[in-house]
DNA sequence: CGATTTTGACCCGCGC
DNA sequence: GCGCGGGTCAAAATCG
């Protein structure tokens, strides 16, 4: 079994964010965003309080910004210290001051401070005032009205300092505001373009259909039409009954057999019957009625039916939305001598087959993570080069995911939602592989996201095996854990209207893995080593030799745990300092288990 | 002893 | 209809 949990966080997971269902799930992608940073930042708080924080705003990031490698957001930390520790005592505020100053000096260098320029004099007054205790305390003076004097100054300075302070996290909140609405403004707007760009494709195909019907050439789409309703469209919720006109007609060139249209087929026979429970042995039937059709998309999608038998249309989108999420598969290609890449979920064995033109066998995990969870990955390894470990998932989690768990299963949402979205808007379901790739890979980094149309399910192919780096084979592959806290996210429900969100925070992970301190470079691989740093803080001592390094770089590379790369991502997003401290236990935590039994 | 893995059998879709 | 291949089940074996 693959006990992906690398990290215990301090704050509960669980908690924080919302549980499997959709509706209240991530309503605000930026909401979202910001959960996770907070949840981080009170993990952070626990295990690393005496760092210096500096925030970084989501808004302002750029390439080479991140030059500061530890810490990059626990704003919120130093005023919660601050708050604390202001009336413990008097070294301590000094301390916190001093902190104080740090970090905002950091935290916006570009902004206009002046206001914070008094601290310093309040610091030395503090420092004075503590010489002056000393000095009292050298009985060289026993005046008592001195004492008090000092006192009542000390007082005054920290009453001062205080309302400063206040003032200054008041000022903070304001500019978290300002970011956060134009986070969300800017989300939308991609959103907004992402949509248009669809419905022009399908207008141009929707053209093409046009043309062939006045020149007598009545598509065999249209005939399908009756059967094959709409296809997955995968969400863009209302919009989605215009696409569906534009888009029936989009199948022309297609595929009246391909997958897409059974999923839509399967999610149509959803909606008509009912009784299957995933829990239930009978889903084995549900399961028997197509190969697309998925048991646990569908149990789960009656479960949500029977849980709330009220709105049966957005239980229809659900279940559909759901059902084609369950089918587009995220391949992920890389290089590892272990038997299965550590996810950080928990995955359980439940078949194995010998595959066709592959000596390898195919191992199959479901996630038991929770009792319904749909996702199911295959593991299975190049039969070309055996190095190489092709993992496909399938599915979204309906359940909290421990942070480790995170970033992989992001990204094959967002993978999978873009898939879906992508193959909406061309007729041959295969969406630019760059625009894939650079949404959900870092960028510059030259890991390549290929789409199949032929394969029996629409999959996003993430490839990380383009690694020229000669090291690759000379270390056995550590088997790292996701190294980044954070909070858990429920992808179960990557429906519609989150799915900006989803591919939000994956253009997010790309500006800011453009702003990783490694991966400036062009052209190679920099998964691995954007990885690097913080793998190599978490995993290993601060202060690190050039062999070490090289070595870690190594092992880094010679396994492109996706997942590892992506949380240091990740991790560097939230703040990656923290990882640099939380994750020590990371490598040991890795367990190696199922595979080699093939 | 419960959880997990193994592994042969089964089911289904598809092509011939 | 039959065989093949993919995917899953479930009893037995194994593990911790």
């Amino acid at each position: 079994m693959d006990k992906g949990w690398g990290l215990t966080l301090a704050s509960d997971p669980v908690s924080v964010f919302s549980s499997g269902n959709s509706s209240n799930n991530n309503n605000s992608p930026v909401g979202s965003f910001l959960k996770i940073k907070r949840d981080f930042i009170s993990d952070h708080n626990m295990d690393h309080s005496r760092n210096n924080n500096m925030f970084q705003f989501p808004g302002s990031l750029s390439a080479g910004q991140d030059q500061q490698p530890p810490s990059a957001a626990h704003e919120v930390d130093f005023f919660k210290e601050k708050i604390n520790k202001v009336g413990d005592d008097d070294s301590e505020t000094t301390s916190v001051i001093v902190k104080k100053e740090n970090s905002i000096a950091e935290l916006a260098p570009g902004s206009t401070r002046t206001a914070l320029d008094v601290n310093t004099g309040l610091h030395l007054l503090t420092a004075n005032s503590r010489s002056d205790q000393s000095t009292v305390d050298d009985g060289v003076s026993s005046d008592v009205d001195d004492k008090r004097s000092k006192n009542n100054e000390k007082l005054a300075q920290l009453q001062m300092e205080l309302q400063k302070m206040n003032t200054e996290n008041q000022r903070l909140k304001d500019m978290l505001g300002h970011v956060t609405t134009s986070y969300s403004a800017l989300q939308m707007h991609f959103a907004a373009l992402m949509q248009q760009h669809q419905q022009q494709n399908h207008g141009k195909e929707s053209n093409k259909e046009e043309e062939n019907i006045v020149q007598g050439k009545p598509s065999e789409e249209k005939k399908h039409e009756d059967v094959v309703v709409p296809r997955q469209f995968m969400d863009l919720g209302p919009s989605a009954e215009t696409d569906e006109l534009s888009n029936s007609s989009s199948d022309e060139r297609t595929r009246s057999g391909t997958p897409q249209n059974h999923i839509e087929v399967a999610s149509a026979k959803n909606n008509g019957k009912l009784p299957y429970d995933q829990e239930n042995s009978s889903f084995r039937d549900g399961k028997r009625i197509g190969r697309e059709e998925s048991p646990e998309s569908e149990s789960q999608a009656w479960k949500v039916q029977k849980t709330d038998p009220a709105s049966p249309a957005n239980k229809a989108i659900e279940q559909s939305t759901e059902a084609t999420m369950r089918k587009a598969r995220v391949s992920v290609r890389a290089r590892s001598e272990a038997p299965m890449i550590t996810d950080g979920c928990q995955w359980r064995k439940y078949g194995q087959k010998m595959a066709k033109g592959n000596p390898c066998p195919r191992a199959y995990y479901r996630c038991t993570m929770a009792v319904g969870c749909p996702v199911r990955k295959q593991v299975q390894r190049c039969a070309e080069d055996r190095t190489i470990l092709i993992t496909t998932y399938e599915g979204n989690h309906n359940h909290p995911l421990p942070p480790a768990a995170m970033a992989m299963a992001s990204t094959t949402a967002a993978a999978a939602s873009m898939l879906l979205s992508g193959s909406m808007s061309s007729a041959d379901g295969i969406m630019n592989p760059n625009l894939l790739a650079r949404a959900i890979l870092p960028a510059g980094s030259s890991n390549m996201a290929t789409i199949s149309a032929s394969a029996p399910f629409p999959t996003v192919t993430l490839d990380l095996t383009h690694n020229p780096n000669p090291l690759q084979f000379q270390r056995p592959p550590p088997q790292f854990q996701v190294p980044f806290p954070g909070q858990p996210q429920n992808f179960s429900s990557v429906t519609a209207p989150q799915l900006p969100q989803v591919f939000g925070q994956a253009l997010y992970n790309q500006s800011k893995f453009s702003g990783l301190q490694l991966s400036q470079e062009i052209g190679t691989p920099q998964l691995g080593q954007q990885a690097q740093p913080h793998l190599l803080h978490s995993g290993q001592q601060p202060s690190l030799s050039q062999d070490t390094l090289s070595a870690a770089t190594a092992a880094i590379t010679a396994d492109p745990n996706f997942t590892a790369a992506l949380a240091a991502a990740i991790s560097s997003i939230i703040g990656g300092a923290n990882s640099n401290t939380t994750n020590n236990n990371n490598n040991s935590n890795a367990t190696n288990n199922t595979s080699h039994r093939n």
